[in-house]
DNA sequence: AGCTTATGTCGGCTTAAGTCGACACTGGTT
DNA sequence: AACCAGTGTCGACTTAAGCCGACATAAGCT
């Protein structure tokens, strides 16, 4: 993976690394009340059940692959697609209101961002 | 990683697909519309803008920390913890309703599962 | 309490995720 | 239509994600 560097993968900031804590916890009590086991969760999957583990705490380098497996198999899986849905997204919409690109302008106005 | 089966982290059922898909869809529209370009994204989070263009394409083998970094840049952190959230699953409250365990159940009867 | 089973953890191993530099392509701007 | 910038892709390299087997701990059932 990197070359060593630190940022994103290693210590991600606190609101994702929020995030994702509660991503785990709300698989593992979605699992807990089907009582499907790790090890069941793992062969359903195809994946071992250390990974599993690992997700339900939050881990940031997991593949996101693993996280998406579980949603499914609980049978929550749509909701990984609306996420970040453009017509959820207020900021963007009003952005888009004035030029709706495939790509990020190259130079222009000082016009770039939120905050 | 996995020593060569290919199963969840190769080849993903096709829901699992689509979800990342169409995920991957949504963050590239929210980028554009506030004019971001790809290698601001990989400035801003610390990883390299092919892993984000891979990420925009739904790849699932990428770590969950691309996708979350995305989406915390895009001010949509909060979105993930929303994920599977246990008030809003409407299967798990209905077994909770008979038992709460923290993990589970050994043994006991063949009732399993859903479907 | 005792038994059973789910989950945590450790170490070694294999493979691929992510990085970096460079070049090709494509879309937006003037 | 020419130019510039954003994005796609390729190849080589480094590192760690995921696997596996085994053992330790903890939780649930009787």
């Amino acid at each position: 993976m990197p070359r060593s560097r630190g940022h994103l993968l290693t210590t991600p900031p606190s609101e994702v690394d929020a995030a994702l804590v509660a991503l785990g916890y709300n698989l593992r009590t979605a699992r807990v009340r089907r009582n499907l086991t790790l090890v069941q969760m793992a062969e359903a999957l195809g994946v071992s059940r250390e990974v599993l583990g690992e997700a339900e705490k939050g881990k940031a380098s997991t593949s996101i692959a693993v996280y998406a497996g579980l949603l499914w198999r609980l049978g929550m899986i749509e909701q990984l697609g609306e996420l970040a849905r453009p017509d959820r997204d207020e900021e963007g919409q009003r952005l888009a209101s004035f030029r709706e690109p495939k790509r990020a302008r190259p130079a222009g106005g000082p016009l770039d961002d939120d905050f």
